[in-house]
DNA sequence: TGGCAGGGTCATA
DNA sequence: TATGACCCTGCC
């Protein structure tokens, strides 16, 4: 890969493995969105993103290239060889076909607050109204942000959010998730769940660690730990991965303890897994 | 236009 | 270990 820097633009050329498409509608993030044109915009933290894709070239627009170093290599996971994880994954025939469909996504390495947020939202809801209430949180409680013209809104503090109400939240339309957020930021703020300890603490006590928060359960804490923490041997199972494994491993022993299935069958690499299964059996619509 | 189901989790029994 | 209830709203 060449990194080329010109015009306030970042371009990468020669990069594989990498599409941006595929990596933003995989189902680990809710916050970018395509433009009008051929590109997206987003945000990492308080650094928000113009990026754009054609074929082996990406563009990242206005920004210079120690940031590219410092924040958006690392966050797009530009460093990993994606190339030694799915020939690892290949060895499994329905595994091969998810790759073929999904080659280029890429886990991003997110900020673990926001992504526990957000997976609390996700609970028993729909992809588009959780893009919803993660917006209007932001939109209410975020830092504002001057980009290309217009205001984006960082990811609220967990901070910010301790010092809020269940009715400061009710115009968000959560429901019942409104009181999980709160003790979630409550929870972090005060270290209660330490997000450092996390960082350092295998699966299994990680997970431990998270659970401790309201409203995270198995599915909720496997996602923050596979795309806030980097634990790639969690493999969350949600209805669409439950769904993949009924209709592609018919015969195996998932329905018992899907985890241990995953584990069994794909080691320290579930996570990516996980995330080639939920955008195959998505993109295939495959039948409940 | 009504009714169902949705990236689950929690509280009961 | 197994059922409901849960806020609200896309989508059929």
């Amino acid at each position: 890969m060449q990194i080329e820097e010109t015009n306030n633009h970042i371009v990468l050329h020669g990069v594989t493995e990498f599409d941006l498409e595929q990596t933003f509608s995989c189902g680990q993030c809710f916050r970018w969105e395509r433009d009008t044109g051929e590109t997206y915009t987003g945000l990492f933290g308080a650094h928000p993103l113009r990026i754009g894709q054609q074929g082996d070239v990406i563009t990242l627009y206005h920004t210079t290239k120690e940031e590219y170093e410092t924040i958006w290599c690392g966050y797009f996971d530009l460093d990993a060889d994606y190339r030694a994880i799915q020939a690892h994954l290949a060895r499994d025939a329905v595994m091969r076909r998810a790759i073929s469909a999904g080659r280029g996504i890429r886990l991003l390495v997110q900020e673990p607050f926001e992504t526990l947020i957000s997976f609390i939202i996700s609970a028993n809801n729909n992809i588009p109204r959780i893009k919803g209430i993660i917006a209007r949180l932001c939109e209410a409680f975020g830092a504002p942000v001057p980009f290309e013209g217009g205001t984006v809104y960082a990811f609220p503090t967990a901070e910010t959010l301790t010092r809020l109400t269940r009715a400061d939240l009710a115009p968000l339309r959560a429901g019942f998730r409104d009181k999980y957020i709160l003790d979630a930021a409550q929870k972090a703020a005060s270290g209660a769940v330490d997000f450092d300890a996390v960082y350092a603490m295998d699966y299994a006590a990680a997970k431990r660690e998270l659970k401790k928060v309201m409203g995270v359960g198995d599915k909720v804490a496997d996602c923050v730990l596979l795309f806030g923490f980097q634990k790639y041997d969690a493999f969350p199972v949600d209805v669409w991965v439950r769904r993949v494994l009924e209709h592609c491993y018919p015969d195996d022993a998932h329905r018992s303890d899907a985890a241990a299935f995953a584990r069994e069958r794909f080691g320290p690499y579930g996570g990516f897994a996980q995330q080639y299964l939920f955008y195959y059996v998505r993109e295939n619509k495959i039948a409940k």
